[in-house]
DNA sequence: AAATTATATTAAAACCATTCTAAACTGTTG
DNA sequence: CAACAGTTTAGAATGGTTTTAATATAATTT
């Protein structure tokens, strides 16, 4: 459980006013028992639903960003015409359900270690991510 | 080098008819001396410049989708709002090279094998894509 | 606490990759 | 060659995301 003031600090200290859209942005996100995946249609309908609140489109996206690259969300790429964001942004994989279209954590015990051989000089590496396919077994 | 009537072979192969268009972006694919990475505006950059002919957008959506069921191309999930393929049917994974947008190919051989150990009852694993992402080394 | 300034929110429009539509066209088969 | 099924096409539609520019709100200064 995280109070309000512990959210305005926070954001407070990211650089980033602590308005009442943001706020209860970090309620819906960052106040549950564990962490899970979202697009941004999924959070709107969220607050509309949990909140019964309606916060602009506009002012969602530029909120997600804003937190994404202060670190507190994580884009996970799928090849996918919507966005999927991660609430827990700790060093991890994923599995995706093609059918259902649903993210799954791998945790870190759940795959091997990811040793990669080749580097490119002037680059390094920003980040490692396994993301395994899943189909329905029909046999 | 591959023959015009070698691409037609394939395509009809496919169950795909071998039309002046597929048969003109089946050269602009796969005649080259390696494979690499494309999206679809790329594409039809070549197919103008190289070519100079013009296939409608829907058509070379189609085509690509066509290829891509048929296994010929792969698309490559990166969070992008576009998407990528790659003429690199192997089995492979990737750098992404985060300032200049573009994809590089790791190799069988640069990439350590990848352990999943979990898994998921009534799934089965269709692919297991690594992305590793590269900034530029500033220090 | 009012005034000022900087930043954030908003609805609506714009954007842009992709998909759909329905009419015209082309490859295939008999 | 006729008939059919599959394909191409331009243009419209779709849908996620970004931009715009006016309004509102938070922070800072007086």
């Amino acid at each position: 459980m995280t109070t309000t003031a512990e959210f305005v600090n926070k954001l407070r200290n990211s650089g980033l006013r602590p308005t009442k859209q943001r706020i209860k942005i970090c309620e819906v996100l960052f106040n549950k028992e564990t962490t899970f995946h979202f697009t941004i249609n999924d959070l709107v309908k969220i607050i509309e639903t949990e909140a019964n609140e309606k916060i602009s489109l506009a002012t969602v996206y530029n909120t997600i960003h804003a937190f994404e690259k202060k670190g507190y969300l994580k884009e996970i790429p799928i090849d996918s015409n919507q966005s999927y964001f991660d609430t827990n942004v700790t060093d991890h994989h994923h599995f995706y359900d093609i059918s259902e279209k649903k993210l799954i954590d791998l945790g870190e015990v759940d795959v091997g270690p990811i040793n990669i051989k080749k580097s490119i000089p002037g680059k390094k590496i920003k980040s490692v991510e396994v993301l395994v396919k899943l189909d329905t077994d029909n046999q």
